[in-house]
DNA sequence: TACCCGTGGTC
DNA sequence: TGACCAAGGGT
């Protein structure tokens, strides 16, 4: 616990919340979902918002609810067009916990989204954030939101030098949140306060000339604005060498659904052979090929590689294109063991895919 | 708890 | 160019 001003030693701050109830109504952006209080479209934005900017997020919020109007429309559509229209988002469990919370709420509540902050918390994809922003907004619960706009417009008007990247520093902040939060708008307040992080109190160059608050933010009195909020920094990202296999045959190309624990989980790529260095030796591709019963012509094996780069947050792939013509289609029993599959260039558009993957079949023209 | 999960914009 | 960041959640 560090406690750097006195202020926030006053059980509430009326002040505060006041400020930031006269600041919004003149800043706010005009933005869909602040348009209705039905908590099917609002659970949909604070999903899809999740990690994403508003700008990126606001056409997928639009095409979901014009593809969904209701949480029936969703709970009964294949995994596939979901993740299909959340293609280019990241994150792409959003999308498949989506599906399922839909799913429940039309099963085991009867189509109504639950009301309550202890409730929502129940549904997959649901945390602390959502249900807050979700109970306030639909339903005017005074639970305190808690986002990156948060911590930081807190850590800076308050003075709070603990570290936001701990975990350990979720509780400290949310003490202080739920105190602050006012009674008479609950809802508003959340609005404000992470309207005013995202358009005032920015990460960098925060407008502090114009804060309505400055008299009162320990940071701007102690010239401490670009020290606050206090983050560790991220580990860096590994690199990683994936060797796809793009396997055509005629009109057909070769794709699989991926599963597991890795990336894309439920995405579609071609046939993957992962190094622990960047070069794939001749000899390793073309036992990969021999594996997988291709058989390809020997003039097309030797042709270089497209390379593609793709960073994440969290780990960098360097990706390298073997297109291979086969003489004929795999055997069966080779689909049956790889998982691929084949699609012809009309159906590779339906499947939802990593953007990296789109990226190639675009440039190829596949696409 | 620490680590995992994407993508695009910005400086 | 690379690091940082964005309305977090799951395991």
């Amino acid at each position: 616990m560090n406690k750097l001003s006195n202020f926030r030693t006053q059980p509430a701050q009326p002040f505060f919340a006041q400020a930031l109830l006269d600041w919004y109504p003149r800043h706010r952006r005009d933005l869909p979902w602040r348009h209705t209080q039905n908590p099917y479209a609002i659970w949909l934005s604070e999903i899809i918002l999740q990690q994403t900017r508003v700008q990126q997020g606001l056409p997928y919020y639009e095409r979901f609810l014009a593809a969904y109007p209701t949480v029936q429309d969703l709970a009964n559509a294949p995994e596939q067009e979901v993740l299909r229209l959340w293609q280019g988002l990241g994150y792409y469990s959003r999308a498949r916990n989506l599906r399922l919370t839909a799913q429940q709420v039309v099963n085991e509540y009867g189509g109504q989204f639950p009301g309550t902050y202890a409730e929502l918390l129940k549904l997959r994809g649901v945390g602390p954030y959502t249900a807050a922003a979700i109970a306030s907004f639909a339903f005017g619960e005074r639970v305190a939101v808690l986002d990156g706009n948060v911590y930081r417009v807190l850590s800076r008007v308050f003075g709070i030098t603990t570290d936001i990247a701990l975990p350990a520093a979720r509780k400290e902040f949310q003490q202080l949140a739920d105190q602050l939060i006012s009674y008479e708008n609950p809802a508003d307040y959340n609005q404000a306060i992470m309207e005013f992080g995202a358009i005032q109190c920015t990460p960098v160059n925060p407008d502090c000339l114009f804060c309505p608050v400055r008299e009162q933010c320990f940071a701007f009195q102690h010239g401490m604005v670009q020290q606050l909020p206090v983050k560790s920094k991220a580990k860096a990202a590994r690199t990683r060498y994936f060797h796809y296999f793009v396997l055509r045959h005629g009109e057909q190309v070769y794709l699989r659904r991926r599963g597991g624990k890795d990336i894309w989980h439920g995405l579609f790529d071609f046939h993957l052979l992962e190094t622990p260095e960047a070069e794939l030796p001749a000899k390793a591709l073309l036992a990969e090929l021999e594996q997988l019963g291709a058989r390809v012509a020997t003039d097309r094996v030797s042709e270089p590689a497209a390379l593609m780069r793709h960073t994440l947050s969290h780990q960098k792939v360097e990706a390298r294109f073997h297109e291979l013509w086969l003489d004929a289609p795999l055997p069966a029993q080779a689909l049956q063991s790889s998982g691929l599959e084949a699609y012809a260039a009309a159906q590779l558009d339906e499947l939802p895919k990593p953007v990296i993957i789109t990226n190639y079949l675009e440039q190829k023209s596949i696409i």
